[in-house]
DNA sequence: AAGACGTGTCATTAG
DNA sequence: GGCTAATGACACGTC
């Protein structure tokens, strides 16, 4: 049992207290000798008096009910209710003055040798907060940690290539394996007609399946399969090759890159629409057979050798086999559309293409006559440059949402951390409260006598103060149950 | 060799 | 109905 001695109440009751030292509603009576709270030299009625305000104050407390864990929201907030109703105490939270000997201000498992059965709920609250917030930490942590630190270094370092990447996709490596999809046949006159383009090794090949028919790559050969045909242009386009192409159409591939290498050269030359191959500058220089070489580290030199680094490209990468060459610089590789565009002579620049406003975009267009065959590559040109521009827009969104949200995690983390350590403290001072008060109440209990001079039983009798503030000695089988 | 990542493209949807 | 932005899904290259 806990001692109130050799410490000063902090509490202080200004209510009217009914019971007086010499008797008790309810029949009790108070012998006068009652000592009230020893050692502070206040006479004994007073420290009677004192003590038993003191005891009735803290009984306030007796209905306060230590929230469910389950609850954590509402337990953050609610243990200062009750001690707010009691109004006229300053409950100081640090507790300055020496605790009792038995209420120490320690943590809730170090508390729990003194209230374990007033107050079983102590213990456990420290225990169950402990186990709470070690259990429950490791799972964030696992969860969450990865997020925001070591495994994740460079979330921000990806946005920032994000805001990059306006500037670098027009510049990408060259692709130079064999690709595995769809394939788009082609063929022109003059051409090989067993020829098969660089495109032709490209997934999808960029084209629209249901907007345009497949299109003007200029690198597609005849194959016998049905196609589109131009009647213009002389050309013959055929998405129907199946997944995967055969040896021989990679043969074939090769005989036409040469041939559509020459072809673009002289295009290129014709200096009809130098600025083809916007956004960056370009030179329109490129010579068959003197493409610079570019750095091949994953294809063996067959490929690029056969293809004369006209390497087949693919829908994740658009620089391919041709290049622009820039003085004193690399040279640019072209996109496919690029390259396409340069195969129906589109006779104006990519830049205009993808970005002219729709207005202007389809006067530009009535400013020519077009072929439908380059009418359809024009409009999946814009199509495919506006949605690799959304594309990259999207992508720079979701990472800075989810930078965002990292953010986000980790104030709450903070939040939560400092709201269990506010609990904790809360708990704290409940369960030295609590302490307190079985204390008075068991010390009222002692100088408590009957008629017959016994001592209740403070098993048998409880105080309970009515709202008026009298106060009852309450036999246990008068209660409620 | 497998996996992560970046990128382009297509299909779809909503405004 | 056409256009566009947004976005998921996919394919591919690169590391």
């Amino acid at each position: 049992m806990c001692s109130t001695a050799n410490y000063v109440l902090p509490l202080r009751r200004t209510c009217e207290v009914v019971a007086s030292p010499g008797r008790l509603c309810g029949g009790a009576s108070m012998p006068n000798n009652f000592p009230g709270v020893r050692s502070h030299g206040v006479p004994q009625d007073t420290e009677m008096d004192v003590a038993w305000q003191e005891l009735m104050a803290i009984t306030d407390l007796q209905e306060f009910e230590i929230p469910s864990e389950s609850s954590y929201e509402t337990v953050q907030y609610q243990p200062m209710e009750p001690m707010a109703s009691v109004g006229q105490y300053a409950m100081a939270q640090s507790h300055p003055e020496p605790p009792p000997a038995g209420c120490e201000l320690i943590s809730p498992v170090s508390y729990n040798g003194c209230y374990s059965e007033e107050l079983p709920s102590c213990h456990r609250l420290g225990s169950n907060t402990d186990a709470m917030y070690e259990n429950s930490e490791p799972q964030l942590n696992q969860r969450m940690l990865p997020i925001s630190s070591h495994s994740q270094p460079s979330l921000m370092a990806l946005r920032d290539q994000m805001n990059m990447s306006g500037t670098s996709h027009g510049h990408r490596r060259a692709s130079t394996s064999l690709s595995q999809g769809r394939h788009t046949l082609w063929t022109t006159h003059g051409q090989s007609a067993h020829a098969r383009s660089t495109d032709d090794l490209e997934s999808d090949s960029g084209l629209s399946l249901g907007s345009s028919p497949p299109l003007a790559s200029p690198d597609n050969p005849v194959s016998g399969a049905p196609g589109y045909q131009n009647a213009d242009m002389g050309m013959t386009f055929s998405d129907a090759e199946p997944d995967g192409i055969t040896e021989h159409a990679r043969r074939a591939h090769i005989h036409y890159s040469m041939d559509y290498q020459s072809q673009a050269h002289s295009y290129l030359h014709s200096g009809a629409h130098p600025s083809y191959f916007s956004p960056q500058p370009s030179l329109s220089h490129t010579q068959p057979g003197t493409l610079t070489p570019r750095p091949m580290k994953q294809q063996g030199p067959g490929l690029s050798d056969l293809y004369g680094d006209s390497a087949m490209s693919s829908r994740g990468s658009s620089q391919h086999n041709m290049y622009t060459k820039q003085q004193g610089s690399a040279p640019v590789p072209l996109s496919r559309d690029e390259r396409r565009a340069v195969a129906l002579k589109i006779p104006f620049p990519m830049e205009k293409i993808i970005n002219l406003p729709v207005d202007d975009f389809n006067e530009l267009l009535t400013q020519y006559t077009l072929t439908d065959t380059q009418l359809a590559l024009v409009r999946d040109i814009r199509r495919r440059g506006k949605n690799k521009v959304a594309a990259q827009n999207c992508r720079k969104r979701k990472l800075e949402s989810i930078i965002h949200l990292e953010r986000e995690l980790n104030q709450l983390q903070t939040q939560r951390d400092h709201l269990a350590q506010e609990r904790m403290e809360f708990q704290r001072s409940l369960g030295f409260i609590k302490c307190r008060l079985t204390d008075l109440y068991t010390e009222v209990f002692s100088h408590l006598r009957d008629e017959d001079g016994q001592p209740y039983s403070i098993d048998e009798y409880s105080l309970q103060q009515t709202p008026d503030g009298k106060i009852y000695l309450i036999p246990h089988t008068m209660q409620k149950s």
